[in-house]
DNA sequence: GACATATGTTGACAGCGGCCACATGATCTG
DNA sequence: CAGATCATGTGGCCGCTGTCAACATATGTC
């Protein structure tokens, strides 16, 4: 996250002022959601006139959605991360797959607990550049969030907890409880929620989401 | 959604400003979201001065949070509607009782396809003022969307379509399902979808949670 | 060395939120 | 009825933003 100069400082070029803005616009997403980044002033972060921006982003939404999808990547990375953490690659049995699959549904409330701004960010992609280029978005699997929660049923259903023909579709559901839970909890009538009670909350949406699919 | 006034035209008070300017911010709203919510178009189409509003809004969040309480209301009303329309009032079997909790949600996800300007102004209630006040967001039954959810919710146990046991917090698990969809579909990574893979990831989803409760 | 291109700067404009001082009209009081 | 008082609306100003146009500087190429 820290900002990489490539050439000297009081050069008049910049030499790496696109990553630059990108990790600006990350912190002021960071800090403030999607509404915080600004061209301004991640300019000015990167030690740089308020138009130099233009030089590689068409316009705000641009530079927007390259952060978008920085946040999206962050958000890939830690369930990565959690699902690693839940049980051992090399248990592939039943019960490990389950512990991935929930694992996977954690990660994401926690990361949207931890840093809202992010997250709100991850979801703010200008509505005319949602094909986010090439890798972005992705974590080091090079999956995306729903490709991982995919991925996660797939095992399940592999190791025989979960009916093939129950499988389509799965993922949907599972993503849009945990998102809704998310939302509802950083931004939207439970954010007033006491912590244990939304513990109890992402615990009984899973336990009925496993149930019911 | 009409603008009333209650002085003559080219009077130098406007008479009714207050509900002109909430008017104006949800014909906003509808527009373009939370963020089309602007203090100076909404006294524009009011008629009025660009300052005339601060006489009865603090500041631009103030006004926005009016304008998300009617949001909130028109999604309560419409989700009353469905609610009524998914089974006669005297139908209080389990049958009729579930009929209405699909109803509940699918109302709600309907409402924020159609209206998807609103629903995101629902849930955009500025951070410091998200105790609306009084009657704001509710339906006319004086119930806001949550209230409209728990009381379907309880009308199945009643029915004895759910053990009560399973009943507290089951309307955090169903609501944080249909609005997530609801996000996903209107804002995140599934704008994309098709009509038909709409139809039936909203189909999956309800099946899911009223097996899973 | 001269030119072309990529990159960064300065200056300008409009739209926004928010403050101030002022104007106008309604209402209350004697 | 007349004057005072208060509520409400106006106009001007500031700083912030995005965006455009014109200009400046560095880099690379013949």
């Amino acid at each position: 996250m820290s900002v990489t100069t490539t050439s000297q400082p009081g050069s008049y070029h910049h030499g790496n002022l696109r990553v630059a803005l990108i990790d600006a616009g990350v912190e002021l997403a960071r800090e403030g959601g999607p509404d915080a980044v600004v061209l301004r002033e991640a300019s000015r972060r990167a030690g740089v006139s308020h138009n130099a921006a233009y030089r590689h982003f068409a316009d705000r939404d641009s530079l927007l959605a390259a952060v978008c999808g920085r946040c999206m990547s962050a958000l890939a990375r830690l369930m990565e991360k959690r699902i690693a953490q839940a049980a051992p690659a090399s248990d592939d049995g039943l019960k490990g797959a389950r512990r991935r699959l929930r694992a996977t549904g954690t990660a994401y409330v926690e990361f949207a607990l931890t840093e809202p701004g992010w997250f709100r960010t991850a979801f703010a992609v200008p509505a005319e550049l949602h094909y986010l280029a090439g890798d972005e978005g992705l974590g080091e699997s090079g999956l995306g969030p729903l490709e991982l929660l995919g991925a996660q049923l797939d095992a399940v259903v592999k190791a025989g907890g979960l009916p093939p023909k129950r499988r389509p579709g799965a993922e949907f559901t599972a993503w849009s409880a945990v998102h809704g839970l998310a939302m509802l909890l950083i931004d939207g009538p439970l954010r007033e929620l006491p912590q244990p009670e939304r513990d109890a909350a992402l615990e009984h949406l899973l336990d009925t989401i496993t149930r019911g699919l």
